[in-house]
DNA sequence: ATTTATTTTTAGATTTGTCTAAATTTTATT
DNA sequence: AATAAAATTTAGACAAATCTAAAAATAAAT
């Protein structure tokens, strides 16, 4: 239709929720990332899938080769970038002034990402002091959409004996963020694994003076960096 | 479709925006309001509103007889205090926290009313230490929706030679609020009318020191409470 | 009380984003 | 290399929210 006045905005929802979910698949993979993998992720059927990502490679933020799966491109980068950026700020907002607990905060932040305006989240970050990570761990854009990302580095790949500290986490899953919650783990906390164990790929370790025993899946998504 | 895990929400933003616009035509007139005034503040066309109004008085939040124009239910009454609760306070937040003009705040205001989390709203009015007024001096509703409105009584219903305090403004529209700056004029000023201008229904004030002619329309849209 | 003008509604079309079911292409397996 | 399985696309349908143009109802004016 017509957009003149109001709703000028050239990106829907819908596509931001498109480009957004395809630069993290593509991030992690680097490179096409089908059709099903989208609609997985998002929890919509392939088909749907198909008919977006026309639409998005047309407005040029994918490109898409058919049968061949869809990569992102410079303008769609930039524009996921801008919306992780709304996201993290938002949600560094929430807990640092709103007082939400981190596994609150996602699905709030998942809407207030979508709000158009950059002086609002210009202004925003300088109010919250410009914050280099969110509550997650999370690096967040600046206004360029940088970005420094963490290495790919978990729990998971750390040997026996070593010593390690928490940066972040892979993903803001509320059930992970609450498991570490009752075993009061934070980010920055430090950790040492005891042993790993071959029979089921846990992962033994001592941190803030107790033990816990770590499955693969939660090893493997939690980022940390080895000390000393 | 089917609203299962995500987007529970029973109002979809476009329902929103008609109940809220709805409601303040009711409120002002109180009386049915007609099809055609609808569309006309909303900027669509009445066939439109013919539609979502049967839809909207289907789920409740209307009381729609053909040809009669509609009027609010409380339902309908209670869902629209609940935006205009969302949009004050997201208006307070943006001028007191991130030091937004208060001309600049209402189109960002109209999306943040969208987002959907009582939570959130509640902990925003905390954090903002439950103020009463937003930056246009127009009362915020409680949570449970209870609203004190201001008395009709503007700079036009003034006599000569009474003075009184600016309470709020009648419309958010930008260029009144621009105007107002540029004459350094705000909520809380004391005024004194000096002369009511017969020719032109425009009215001399004296505020701060200075003299100012206001129109018809601004002087209208001026509330205020006489003092002494 | 007719006629005219205005308002409101209906009918049918369009856009966006989704779906299902069938067709096609690619990948994997024998 | 032929066939089976899986992934992807196409075709056609649908719901939401809008539009235009025409029909119907109400209000205003002679």
């Amino acid at each position: 239709m017509y957009n003149f006045e109001k709703n000028i905005k050239m990106t829907s929802l819908t596509e931001e929720d498109y480009i957004k979910a395809i630069y993290k698949l593509y991030r992690i993979k680097n490179k096409p990332v089908s059709t099903n993998a989208i609609a997985e992720v998002m929890e919509i059927k392939p088909s749907s899938v198909t008919d977006m990502i026309k639409k998005l490679s047309a407005k040029g933020f994918l490109e898409y080769e058919k049968y061949k799966g869809v990569s992102i491109t410079e303008k769609g980068k930039k524009k996921a970038l801008q919306i992780i950026r709304k996201h993290r700020l938002w949600e560094f907002f929430l807990v640092e002034k709103l007082n939400f607990k981190w596994d609150e905060i996602h699905v709030i932040a998942e809407q207030l990402e979508h709000i158009d305006s950059d002086e609002l989240i210009d202004k925003l970050e300088g109010y919250l002091n410009y914050p280099k990570f969110d509550p997650h761990g999370d690096p967040i854009p600046d206004k360029h959409g940088n970005i420094t990302h963490h290495k790919d580095f978990t729990v998971f790949d750390l040997e026996e004996g070593k010593q390690a500290v928490i940066l972040g986490l892979k993903t803001d899953n509320a059930d992970l963020l609450k498991f570490l919650d009752t075993h009061q783990i934070k980010l920055q906390d430090t950790l040492k694994v005891l042993a790993k164990n071959k029979f089921d790929n846990s992962v033994s370790i001592e941190i803030n003076g107790k033990q816990i025993n770590f499955t693969e899946k939660t090893a493997k998504n939690i980022y940390v960096k080895t000390i000393k």
